[in-house]
DNA sequence: CTTAGTGCAAAGCTTTTGCAATCCC
DNA sequence: GGGATTGCAAAAGCTTTGCACTAAG
């Protein structure tokens, strides 16, 4: 639910060269106007109402294509396909373990983590991504049953 | 680079009900001599010379299996393969952007951000993931040619 | 107009699965 | 000996690619 206007989408696409195409604004706003942080095939069958010719390859297309220009990231969450997220600041994400759910843990303490890890191997440090795992509170409650 | 005695290895793998194996030794034996991180496809390479009658399968269901009785665990570092690594302690790891090599980040502090990110989601936290990407101190060199 | 982007189908990769032969215990 | 494990080949995802057609600027 991070949405940038309309404008600022297609300048931004503009800005790197990239043409506007209907196809990527759809992605955008799936993107924009979700929690879920849906991957490819779920971005795409959301898209099948509306766009019903658009195809899964242009889904991927236009993904990688919002990653490059910072209109969205790609998430890793140790399942078998990516899932992305239109809110492009760093901020931590966790995932169920039980029903695979996966939520925005919005910005800890600022980085004495990157700090620390720069000092200690001395690389210099582009950018992190924190991961948690556990279960959501309504697993927790199931659970109990 | 975290080497269990083979007594260690051999008593975890009956524990839990599994067969102690020649492949499932070897496949520990890479991770455990290592410090690269490597995937399936490599430490299968590895195997090949000493072990040229092991297919690529039962690396990958070794690994299954070294992971499930915690003697390694799986690293997600945003490539199209899994990472592995023996050292089952939970620590970051850096990926460098240019050659492509991770290394371990060894513990930082004790974790506030756990608890933070527990608080504010309220999750059940079991285990977190920290990825951190940037330049190698060997990149960093050549970069500057 | 010109060039980039789309859609489709096919190919590429990593990882998993089915099954007969083999090895642990 | 009995049941788990191996190795092989085939299958199953997810993602990318090639190419003729279409649309953006």
């Amino acid at each position: 639910m991070t949405m940038l206007k309309p404008k600022e989408v297609t300048a931004l696409l503009r800005e790197r060269g990239f043409k506007v195409t209907t196809q990527r604004l759809a992605v955008y706003n799936v993107l924009a106007h979700t929690t879920a942080h849906p991957n490819a095939e779920t971005i795409y069958q959301e898209l099948q109402s509306h766009y019903p010719t658009m195809s899964l390859a242009t889904v991927y297309k236009s993904l990688t294509i919002l990653c490059e220009v910072g209109l969205a990231q790609e998430l890793n969450v140790s399942e078998d396909s990516f899932r992305y997220d239109a809110n492009t600041q760093p901020h931590p994400h966790i995932r169920c373990t039980r029903c695979g759910r996966v939520d925005d843990v919005m910005q800890l303490p600022p980085d004495a983590l990157e700090t620390q890890a720069a000092r200690e191997t001395g690389y210099a440090i582009q950018a992190h991504q924190y991961y948690f795992f556990g279960l959501c509170p309504d697993c927790q409650h199931q659970k109990k049953h």
